[in-house]
DNA sequence: AGAAAAAACGCAACTGAGTAACAAAAGTTT
DNA sequence: AAACTTTTGTTACTCAGTTGCGTTTTTTCT
């Protein structure tokens, strides 16, 4: 006689996303109020209401408090690739897709207008902590981006594995250096036409190699 | 009337040099035997004869205990460019010296025939805190190679940053690709060889550009 | 509906990394 | 040898992360 019968995640399910969002958002605002270091796992529980315990159920580590955002970004470079149009090559189609992110001010991209994503990167580049834990994560990232590759056919092992390690170098790169145009007080406007050469330059020197400079 | 003038280092620092050494020495081994998460550092501190705060003196960090020897490395890349022949490339330059070092069984390599370096190694790619750790350093080794870069003047800023990460990314994965050839089971004698012919299509491909592959 | 099983929670106590304060013991200088 | 500076040990602390256990809540089974 209930009326729950087609909504696949139970009560128990929704009572645990809403804690994990409440305990992310509750410690986000409280490192860009006083700061990553400053504010204990103690202090988070507390204001979220939950246990230390509870809080370490939901996210291993402090960090991904934080980072577990840019965690869900995870694999996109592989997606990407395996999604790409027929006939476009994996480069062609990670260029675009970054030019794309950029456009729609992406915060991965390292590019926003917004002051709040503005913040959340100065605190995750501003934090060596948070910066060290990202490791992982590209890692990953890395790994699932060689698969896709190496399922193209078109080169060995090693430069699939290699050529995932500078693509997704060139990435964070990109990004780092959209993060200091802006806070270096360039206006939006210009960062973005900034960011979109910058990117251009980076993808040219992705396919062409260094030879031409260096070599 | 004391002979001790033509030494510039006084009782003081030689003490200083040797607790430091120490200190290492003991952490690697307890580490290398039981691991590194089984060995605390009031272990170590007992160990080697000195109170904890002294040991968090001499190393800031746990890690720092292992890190050092790689540390030491620091800023390599950028030297060899600088101090490369005249008439010669920067990325020639690297790829000589990086076969040098793999002939020298430099443990930077990644390779080693020696049991305790080899093991050291297993170390530090297999605890994830390490590793972590390590990212501050090639943050730091990435920047004095974009300075050596753009010294040459033969590409600007972005490129000069990107060409410096792209390197460092590809040693990395160069050693870690020499490492797991040799914890696979492989001879050492054939293990060179495929590590010079690694190295080669590494260069060869930063050189060249991913284009022909994957653009 | 009601009982039993499973999952999640809170509490309290614990380990281990890293730090601060102060006093004791060096080494260095005159 | 006395005065000064640097390094060290002791004690006690903060904070991240874990463990054991009893309790509550949700789900599931009948």
């Amino acid at each position: 006689m209930s009326e729950q019968q087609e909504q696949q995640p139970g009560l128990r399910e929704r009572k645990k996303q809403r804690t994990r969002q409440a305990l992310s958002d509750v410690a986000i605002a409280l490192f860009l109020e006083h700061g990553f270091d400053k504010v204990s796992v103690a202090d988070i529980a507390a204001a979220a209401e939950v246990s230390k315990p509870t809080l370490f159920r939901y996210f291993p580590a402090k960090e991904d408090l934080v980072l577990h955002r840019i965690a869900d970004h995870q694999g996109e470079a592989a997606r990407v690739v395996r999604g790409r149009e027929p006939g476009q090559s994996p480069l062609a189609a990670l260029r675009a897709h970054f030019h794309a992110r950029l456009d729609a001010r992406d915060p991965v991209t390292g590019f926003s207008d917004h002051p709040a994503v503005r913040a959340f990167h100065d605190l995750v580049y501003g934090t060596p902590s948070l910066l060290a834990r990202t490791v992982g994560f590209t890692a990953r990232d890395e790994k699932e981006l060689a698969d896709a590759l190496r399922e193209t056919g078109a080169g060995d092992e090693l430069t699939a594995w290699l050529a995932a390690a500078q693509i997704v170098t060139v990435h964070h790169h990109l990004a780092l250096a959209n993060w200091r145009t802006l806070t270096s007080g360039c206006a939006p406007s210009e960062a973005l036409v900034r960011a979109h050469a910058d990117a251009e330059r980076a993808f040219d020197l992705l396919g062409a190699g260094l030879g031409g400079h260096y070599g």
